[in-house]
DNA sequence: TTGAAAGCGCTAACAG
DNA sequence: CTGTTAGCGCTTTCAA
């Protein structure tokens, strides 16, 4: 545990083995009753008589009882638990990678008498996905993965499941006042405040050069492309670009576009950009197609630093060939096999994770591709 | 499991259950024998007839027999298993950061029967190690996690310890030909090629300016501070390095320096470097801190964009106050959980994992302690 | 060489 | 309201 100061060969006996893990049995014990009661009093099932069962739960705390796993899961072989996890069907493949993990998470706990189900839901329908949700009420299922907008009737339909008294994940996108467990997903004003510093660090330098530019714009300018800044999510990266932007480039000035995630809106919206001195381009949400295709139009493209966000076709592309020098990963993966396991955990040892797990924030170049 | 096309909602029967999972008391039915018998078949435990042994295999495989985790651990409770995790006590506290993640993992596996315990040694005492590593044979230790220089007569005594049937992970830095279950770390050439394109990126466009130096080199120099050449390990980050600037920024010369790792011998070979055209300085391995002090000794020292290794103090304030760029992690906590989780599963399951886990190459600005 | 049985901690069904 | 019991899958005695 602690670190020994000596090398310590060998000789230190330290009776490694779980020493007083008090188990039901003991409690049992120690509080003058049987087994089956204190089940019941720890677990809620009722049938038990209050003076009782608070002096169980006393009892329980105090030799800081933690219910063990391994038996539960044994246990459970009797009647498998479901984690069913619902994600929109969308035309990116980031809910695909998503589902690999947890996916992959299921298969660990399928011997501990766990798995995970996958259903996907049509993004635009929110009656259909408030049905769904209200569907895994009814069914053995033992706990909620879910990713959706975030609207009250949504909201409102995850907290039926939650006073159901099953243990409900967001991931990537939260819903917020909806009684979840937790939420796993990336800071995104920290994922904007490190493109920022890719930018930042890129134009450098060398917009010395660039403040020559005959023109008018008094220093370097970089564009920044979002989906809806209505959206907190969508406010969020620009908000992180926008502060380390300042911090690293105080002169730069930004161009926030709204492209609302649509190819034509966005081409749109970057044809009206003045080209001159622009030096950057941050593709925050939204069309990056139209970014790429746009830049090729400006004159000297290669001036153009350009940071992406999530690992798609268009930006594989864009990073082996030059067109994009960085893009910023969420660990899709993570956000499908940490929900997994956070529900399991719960209904096997009861543990409550942290309110937020956030999923790191990665950096990949052409390196992503290449190396 | 796969993705359904419609959302059905609730419809779906399918019997999530674990279907046929096969046990050991299905094998001995099939087999005609009682579950003690398919036990030992199983873990060669001797005292079986070696040709009822041989069906009784062919049945399990036949059925695809996997052993219960839960089962097992609590089984386990009878006699606790002790991971042991052997770590070199350097100045860096890289080790202790890997140590927090291997106590982390042990702690999650502590009711299944299985804990993790650190015992530090010293580096420079071989003997010291040889002797603690294989005081590891006679105990009630399931298996073992090691760190050391990959000598002869290390690798030997780590292969006695796989000999005697127990499962060892090495971390960090890998002990070739010692017959460990699995190796944990970085891929070291493509840590050198991230830095590589990062490097080159933030040179990029400003080495226009940087050409016109009035004084000799031809194209922009960059300075590669590493230990010793002769050490795999370090020549990995080098070779890495080299192969991304010449994809990425073919024009630049590199000087390559060894330090040996020490605080005086690499300031003297900085000190020969002429700085001029000098615009960038990769720290693959060796003393950070010299890099730094020399750096700002040279003629206008912002100049030199600065690539690191490692998350530590010297470097954290470099990041801060703008005399570092980036450096590469390469996630030191689960350095220290992967392999406790790996022998966990492999003494549970008998899962038998990647030879080689690859640690992440992160990519860390001042964000990480700004943001 | 093999079989039978006990028990790890927990919970659900059944008695009292 | 509370106690008893069986059994999840595996290993380890102890008998045969």
């Amino acid at each position: 545990m602690a670190r020994t100061e000596r090398p310590s060969p060998a000789s230190a006996p330290s009776h490694a083995s779980t020493p007083g893990r008090p188990s039901i049995k003991q409690i049992a014990l120690a509080a003058g009753v049987s087994r089956g009661t204190v089940d019941r009093a720890l677990h809620d099932r009722g049938d038990v008589n209050p003076a009782v069962a608070e002096r169980i739960r006393t009892i329980a705390t105090e030799l800081g009882y933690v219910p063990h796993r391994a038996a539960k899961a044994l246990r459970l072989n009797h009647t498998p638990q479901t984690i069913a996890v619902l994600l929109p069907r969308t035309s990116s493949d980031f809910f695909l990678q998503l589902e690999a993990g947890a996916i992959d998470a299921g298969r660990q706990f399928a011997d501990m008498g766990i798995n995970a189900e996958v259903t996907w839901f049509d993004p635009d329908d929110e009656r259909a996905l408030i049905r769904l949700i209200e569907s895994q009420l009814h069914q053995r299922v033992g706990g909620l993965v879910v990713t959706g907008p975030a609207t009250n009737r949504v909201c409102a339909a995850v907290r039926s499941v939650v006073d159901a008294g099953k243990p409900v994940v967001t991931t990537n996108s939260d819903l917020p006042g909806s009684g979840r467990l937790a939420f796993v997903g990336q800071d995104l004003v920290k994922s904007g405040r490190v493109a920022a510093e890719l930018m930042a660090k890129m134009i450098g330098g060398g917009w010395t050069a660039g403040r020559r530019a005959r023109g008018a714009p008094p220093g370097p300018r970089v564009v920044v492309l979002t989906g809806n800044l209505r959206f907190q999510a969508h406010r969020d990266r620009v908000d992180g670009f926008a502060a380390g932007m300042k911090r690293w480039l105080p002169a730069a000035t930004l161009e926030v576009l709204e492209g609302h995630d649509d190819y034509e809106q966005s081409l749109r919206v970057l044809e009206a950009v003045d080209p001159r001195g622009v030096v950057g381009a941050y593709a925050a949400t939204g069309s990056i197609r139209a970014l790429v295709e746009q830049r090729r139009r400006w004159a000297s493209p290669e001036r153009i630093r350009v940071v992406t966000n999530d690992d798609l076709p268009v930006v594989r592309a864009g990073l082996a060939n030059g067109e994009i020098d960085f893009t910023i990963l969420q660990d899709a993966p993570s956000q499908g096999s940490e929900p997994v396991r956070i529900i399991a955990e719960y209904l096997l040892s009861g543990t409550r994770p942290a309110s937020w797990l956030r999923t790191p924030v990665i950096v990949a170049g052409a390196t992503l591709i290449e190396g």
